[in-house]
DNA sequence: CGTCGCTTTGAGACCTATCAACAATGGTGG
DNA sequence: CCACCATTGTTGATAGGTCTCAAAGCGACG
């Protein structure tokens, strides 16, 4: 529990987990911390010793710009190990915080490496989630860069209900996610106005009913159709890694 | 040689190789190519069964839209070991192209499983140069997101400079990059006239000079003022990993 | 019932895209 | 050596997307 049999099942999608490396993920020491509505996890500039894993509720990392402006390079869903950049970076370019409220467990670095020194698989495994984070970030690179506001809105959904839907916290079109519209337009790069007005456009043709923190997709395949959708990047084959 | 010296100083740059960290990298068996400008080098939807280094030039990733449209979400350059990601992810969500002449050595997915099998640090020094990748990549979202045309291209200006500098591609504030405007555009995710405009804004405040594939920067305490520019996610520090 | 956080609306300004044309450049073959 | 061509850079004009500012609507909650 506590988050790690979501993070098992996340991995054993990727490719199997022997029951050695799952009993090595069981095994490790937490400390579970439940945060608040936009507390912050770990802060930017420092320098954490332990790594944490979303349990429960949703965790975005942000950045600030020095015009106080804020944009978010991730979401993270229960069963992402989040943190697991500061194992390596050491130093934090970046905060995460949680959004709603939300369950996370901490583990200490010590405990990870020691955890992983004799397995490479296991150690790949987890590699292999950074790497899945990383090919997100492209994708979101793109929908940035080349997409208009109404396709990354539309490709952000579509990517989000995938996802949940992988720990089954989405099903039957629907899903619930925490995200006010300014949070929203800080993931999208937009201004909360046009994030409204881009929202009314997917209403508006039937597509999405984004309504109390719920998402209900009214018609996935024309949603991805719109969006330019291909779950390629989202890794979800089963094979030896 | 082979780049495999370049790859050797920028990980010793952020953490101490052991000698016989540095021999199992020397061992690797590689298989050098050069590549002219614009060829492919890693196409999107191959399942690579190589991993390649840049040696010399640069490499670009990107990702291409249904409507035709281009995002290049990374610049690799020497040294970078610009496709560590297929080993762990299998199949090409992006493709990696030439920019400019360029050469790069492949090294088999085989033979880097069997170099850092047995060795846990090598792995992380491997995980942490995708790690990095990933900072870099957020700091691109931040910049697509939340900073002008303007800031933006300053900010990759100060980018390139600092990591062309690591590995003595620049100095004395200038380095050369064969870059179109074109495709500026794809990186920055503007139209070709908006950069040629930006570019003249920031030749304008006499803070750049871009011509003939050369930059120079002609204050670059100004320019990494005006881009926001702050190097902590290049993750230039040494320290255990 | 008033407050607070969030959503929605309107209006105008600004940034960026698009289209079209032209200039500069470099390479190529005759 | 020159004419030609492809590529890249530059400019102008106009359209459209997005931002900002300001204010009003709405629902939850004490």
């Amino acid at each position: 529990m506590f988050g790690k049999d979501l993070l098992v099942r996340m991995l054993d999608r990727r490719d199997t987990l022997p029951p050695d490396e799952i009993a090595l993920i069981e095994a490790l020491p937490v400390r579970p911390v439940t945060f608040g509505p936009d507390e912050e996890i770990v802060r930017e500039g420092s320098r954490p010793t332990e790594s944490c894993l979303v349990a429960n509720g949703f965790a975005v990392r942000n950045q600030a710009t020095r015009e106080g402006k804020r944009q978010i390079t991730a979401i993270h869903v229960p069963g992402d190990f989040v943190d697991l950049h500061s194992l390596l970076l050491k130093v934090m370019d970046h905060s995460v915080s949680a959004l709603g409220s939300c369950e996370v467990v901490f583990i200490r670095h010590k405990d990870l490496l020691t955890a992983i020194g004799g397995s490479p698989h296991l150690t790949r495994m987890l590699w292999l989630s950074t790497t899945i984070d990383a090919s997100i970030q492209r994708t979101w690179i793109t929908c940035l860069g080349r997409r208009s506001a109404k396709q990354h809105l539309a490709h952000i959904i579509c990517e989000l209900y995938v996802r949940l839907e992988l720990v089954g916290l989405a099903s039957d079109q629907t899903f619930a996610i925490p995200l006010t519209q300014a949070e929203l337009g800080d993931v999208l790069g937009l201004s909360v106005v046009h994030v409204n007005r881009t929202l009314q456009e997917l209403r508006a043709k039937d597509l999405v009913i984004w309504k109390d923190r719920r998402i209900v997709i009214l018609d996935f395949q024309r949603l991805a159709i719109l969006a330019d959708f291909d779950a390629t990047y989202l890794n979800l084959f089963h094979e030896p890694r």
